[in-house]
DNA sequence: CTTCTGAGGATTGTATACAATGATACGAGA
DNA sequence: TCTCGTATCATTGTATACAATCCTCAGAAG
């Protein structure tokens, strides 16, 4: 097994530094706070109580994690997603998830492969019932099974982070529509790829997983949810720019 | 454009912690710390000439850029790479650099264009003269050039941050052996498609590029390079891991 | 009225002091 | 001799004090 945990999560949940970095990374990510809005690093440290030290510790990690950016002397801010970038994101994750899909059959355990089928079995429950809360947890928990099956660390770093990224987004579109039960059939098919030990099937399967999610973003409804923020971004750019 | 600069690069040079961070950086990718060797902070800070503070936050970027690894209350340790490791992060970029060179396809300039001609001309020249230094140099190059030609900022920054992975590595393997010439050639026809508009040539062949580049690593002592490190992770390992 | 300038305040950058944690070594007891 | 506990020290984690920078806005000059 490799030690080399690259770009390690932050597992140091009980230190001050990796609790307001968590917590922050969560706010964000729950859109506590706005796009471009800025941070201050008293305000939230009065907030958390503690001190601008762990604070500033955590501003540098959720900056190389993309969620803010620091510019020098002046400020953070929360950054903006624009509608490419959330088309690239899903172009290169196609390409990553496909691969993933291959080495998680040529290296997924009894004890994984147990739990996806589980996963997608329960999801088919919720689905029929409309439950789209556990069917958006259980559609994300079925791609984090995947990604430990893969047994890269690199990969599954990659792939956490991408899934990371676009939750800001997806948070808006998958639970709204109904992608959740067509998403879960899918997750049927390269499971049983994945089972029956057919790994170009499971690497084709998960690609185009990934480019139908991203499809159905657009269709429905992922220009009109950054319409508003495309405009403020274009006032606040220039500022920002320094 | 996109303002998203994801996982920006620290560019702030200029400040302390900065400063910092790009002499860490280099230090680690030029070898002058051994992989496992503990960092610790007071000491790299007297070195410098800075105080515990700009270090720590340093040591934060670096975590995350995956070239140490910090346990809690211990300490902060250069990572090891493993032969797996290496071989993911090149099966992985394989992929990447055949999308990266398909969009380079539809998204680059006229200057770009001729800034990778003049590349693959220079590169021939440095070639047949056998001076391996510069042809590193302009491989480097030649890689940059096409990130920053896709016109993406998602990928472009997934891909330099792979580069940097191995470029610990590389500085091993690239130089020593006659992959360099070869390497070129394999530029010059990546150039070619990308000139002629054929993405799908393109892709195929930085593709094949990174296999090749993969292959002749292994062959060329891959396993020699890491023969020692993994004798040496093995008694490191169980204390490291807490 | 507009534009430049500079003083003041707010905020980030860095250094230092103190607290908490972990490693080590030594000695007592079995 | 071995093991366990404890004291001590080295190192990291956090708070606070001070320095540097940037932004704002009032006021003067044109």
């Amino acid at each position: 097994m490799s030690n080399f945990d690259v770009k390690q999560e932050v597992t140091d949940k009980y230190s001050l530094r990796g609790r307001v970095f968590h917590k922050l990374r969560d706010d964000i990510l729950n859109g506590k706070y706005q796009e471009h809005e800025e941070l201050k690093e008293m305000t939230i440290g009065e907030e958390m109580g503690v001190s601008r030290t762990p604070v500033r510790e955590a501003f540098r990690q959720l900056e190389l994690e993309g969620l803010i950016q620091i510019i020098p002397n002046k400020g953070a801010y929360v950054t903006g997603i624009t509608e490419k970038d959330v088309k690239d994101i899903y172009m290169i994750r196609s390409l990553l998830e496909g691969l993933c899909a291959r080495w998680a059959t040529e290296h997924i355990t009894k004890e994984q492969m147990e739990e996806m089928e589980e996963n997608v079995y329960l999801a088919k429950f919720h689905a029929q019932k409309g439950h789209l809360e556990q069917l958006a947890e259980l559609d994300n928990r079925f791609h984090d099974i995947m990604y430990e099956a893969c047994d890269s660390k690199m990969l599954e770093h990659q792939l956490k982070d991408f899934h990371q990224y676009v939750l800001r987004v997806r948070k808006k579109t998958l639970s709204s529509i109904n992608r959740g039960p067509k998403s879960n059939e899918e997750h049927e098919k390269i499971m049983e790829a994945i089972k029956a030990g057919n790994a170009d099937l499971a690497e084709q399967l998960a690609h185009e997983h990934m480019i139908n999610a991203y499809e159905n973003m657009v269709k429905c409804g992922l220009h009109e949810v950054y319409a508003r923020q495309d405009a403020v971004q274009e006032t606040i750019d220039p500022k920002v720019k320094k």
